[in-house]
Parts: C-alpha cells; sequence; structure tokens
DNA sequence: GGTCAATTAGGTGAAAACACCTAATCTTAA
DNA sequence: TTAAGATTAGGTGTTTTCACCTAATTGACC
C-alpha cells in the first residue's frame, strides 16, 4: 500500500491543525501540506504531490468553489473531498459540478475521514450520511438541483430576499405591479416554496444571494 | 507559574483536536479534558479541576450559553472564554450575561490564544480584535448586538423563518393568531425587519437560525 | 415557419400580513 | 412593593400577498 499525500486547505488554523492531528493517526496517510485559502493552496500544489485536496468552501481571496475547479484542470489526477458545515449545503450541486468526489460535515470523525478518502482514491463519491440526508430532504421537498431562473427571475428574487415589496420592486425596475407578481408566481413554482420566507431561506440555502 | 488547567467543550472533534494541539504547544497551559457538549462539560468538571473552559456556543444536548450558566453556578472560580463562529456574534450579550469572560474567534491563532488565556487569568476579560470590529459594524448599522429576542420570540421567528402563517404558527403554539401577530409585531420592532423576508435575513446573518 | 420559454401586463378575489390600539396576567428585578 | 418586560389576546382597518385566469410581444431553437 501506498502513502496518500493529502492537502489541507481551510481558513481556520484550529480546524487544520485538527485535522492534521486526526489524519496523522491514520497509517497510509500523510498531510503533506496546508493552505488557509484557494490561492495558497494553488501555490503550496506546485511544491507538493497530493493526491487529495480537503477543502473547505468558504474560504477568503479564492473559495472552495473556484479553487476545485483550477485544481482540477492543473491537476486532474487529484480528488477534492470537500469539507463543509451545515449550513453551506446548499453548495453541493455546484461542488459536484466543479469536480468534487466526496463530501464531508465538519462535524466528521477519524473512521468517516478514513472511509471518505480510501473510497475516492479507488474512484468512488463518497457523500458522508448526515449530508446525504439533508440532500434528500432538500430534493424531495424542493428539488433544488433542477432549478434554474431566469435572469429576470434571479433579479427579482434578490430583491424579494431584501425585504423590497411588489410595488418597490416594480418601482425598482421600472415595471408594472402586476409583471412583479407574474415573476414572484414563477418563483413559487419553480422553486416549490408557497411565501416570501420560503423563498430567502431558498435562495440563501442554494447560495443566490449574500446573506 | 503554576499550570493553567483547561477544558474543552466543542461538538466538532477535528476542531477538539486541533485546539488541543495548539494548547499543549503553549507552556503552562493543560488540556485537562474534552467535552462533545454542556451536559458532557458539567460531567467531566465533577472528575476534573479547571481553571479554564473554552466553550462553543452552539452545541447539541445542552448548548455554550446554557452550560456558561451552570458551570459558573457551579464553580464561579472557573474561567469561561466563548469560541464562537462569524455568524454567531448576535450571541455577544447573551453570553456576557451568562458570564463569559472571553471572546474568540474561531479562526483565532496560538499568539492569540495565550493572550486571551493568560487575560482572562488575571481578572481581565479579553475580546478578540475582529470580533470587536464586527460588534462596531453591527451596532452601527442596526444595533444587531443589543437586540435580545425573547424565547417566544425566538421561537415564533424560526417559524417564520421556516415560511409558516400566523395561522400555521398560531397552531403548532397552540395560541391565538393575534398573539402570534403580536409577537410578530415585537420582532418587527426590534430588529428593525419590515416584512418577512428582512426578518429571515436577520436571523440568518445572527445565527439564530440554521439554514 | 412554427413552437417554446421569457417577459410583459391586466382582472378578480380571498387570504394573509401589517399597523395601531387596548389590556389582562405573570414574572423578575430594583 | 412598584416598575418593567414577557406573554397572552382582542378590535379594526389598510395594504400586500398569493392564486387563478388570459394574453400580447420577443427571441431562440429546431
Amino acid at each position: 500500500m501506498e502513502i496518500i499525500s493529502v492537502v489541507i486547505a481551510d481558513d481556520h488554523v484550529i480546524f487544520r491543525k485538527g485535522l492534521r492531528t486526526i489524519l496523522n493517526e491514520i497509517p497510509d496517510i500523510k498531510v503533506v501540506a496546508e493552505a488557509s485559502n484557494g490561492q495558497e493552496l494553488l501555490d503550496v500544489l506546485k511544491d507538493n504531490r497530493a493526491d487529495i485536496v480537503l477543502m473547505d468552501i468558504k474560504m477568503p481571496v479564492m473559495d472552495g468553489l473556484e479553487a476545485t475547479e483550477k485544481v482540477l484542470k492543473k491537476y486532474p489526477g487529484i480528488k477534492v473531498i470537500a469539507l463543509t458545515m451545515h449550513e453551506e449545503i446548499g453548495y453541493f450541486n455546484k461542488m459536484i459540478d466543479a469536480g468534487a468526489m466526496g463530501f464531508l460535515l465538519k462535524k466528521t470523525n477519524k473512521d468517516e475521514l478514513e472511509i471518505a478518502i480510501n473510497t475516492v482514491m479507488s474512484n468512488e463519491n463518497y457523500f458522508s450520511q448526515e449530508f446525504i440526508a439533508n440532500i434528500n430532504k432538500h430534493t424531495m421537498a424542493k428539488k433544488t438541483s433542477n432549478i434554474i431562473l431566469s435572469e429576470r427571475e434571479h433579479e427579482v428574487l434578490e430583491l424579494i430576499c431584501k425585504g423590497h415589496s411588489n410595488v418597490e420592486i416594480a418601482k425598482i425596475l421600472g415595471l408594472s405591479q402586476r409583471t412583479i407578481d407574474a415573476h414572484r408566481g414563477r418563483l413559487f413554482e419553480k422553486t416549490g416554496a408557497k411565501n416570501a420566507p420560503n423563498l430567502v431561506l431558498f435562495a440563501i440555502k442554494n447560495g443566490l444571494i449574500n446573506a
């Protein structure tokens, strides 16, 4: 069995230390480098061969989404496992599109880390149980992933999230209230939401607006 | 100089490991125990003398707020330092009331940890720079930090965020619609929101609900 | 050239939200 | 013990939301 080289990308030094400590307890796994954001990750990968990147999503300078795309473009052999907080579940599809092969919650443990790393090393996807549970809940309820909003709908959604009424939005966009009403209705249809708060949550979960 | 005994309370094992690793690198500091929630913390304190508790706020079973109150009631000599994510800034005042003497962001480092621990050991408060900066930003913008919601208000807010109507919330809580209406009105007053979407954003920005 | 989706906009009407008011009860703190 | 805040609930009335319709225009795609 060969040694598996892991690079950690996370902006919290405490979390990196903890992850490194735990991973180094696992035989055949070695943490070769750490990075505190996507840009740093690209830099350290120039000097370090890596099999796995454990990637946080929210990072300053360059986030995990962009970093995943760039890393996989330059180093297609590297396998990216996303490490996400509960709240960032909305990024699931985006990270899949970017090429991530695994998804773990940050409250994971040594055993799951070992399983996840071994699974993706054999070219299979690994998604944590709790994560799948949440995804299913979302997809069941509102098929989050398939929803594609038009530009106008997106625009209206943003203004709704900011707390503007239909009349206000109409004024801002220079349209009739009835038009905004129609867009809103279509947003409800597409997202499965039944009122404005539902829409706000949807938008935040899917990273459509910055909270 | 005596050895400072530290207990860590956080539900993320990776974070605990990282914190322990970093703290053990500091001379005169020793991590004597870990707990994954408030209840466990109370249990481990029965068998371990502690000078400092590094306390996460969001924890299952018993959160950091309740745990801080109970710990300080039983062991008034212990100093609690809150370790918080960016989003939990809204709990600042509550933790102060509960008796926390320090506040650190989870993206802190070894040097700041050392300073914070030494500061509270000499009976002074320690609040991280970024934390103070954020508090100010919020207070400037909308006095976020001063806003303290009552239990009921918090409960109603959560249900509003989930997209429930007043009638539904009334049914869920077994109250009159008018009562929910009153609570909602008070939420508007306190938060400065003017409609439900505003409330949802407020709640998410202050970590009051999990998106 | 015809179909499809997006964008625009209107009518109607029920339901919900939101504003502004009073007021009783209860707990907690000064 | 009084004052303050939390929780409860009602009255009244305006505004907004949301549902369910139709329908014209535009641009894209096959």
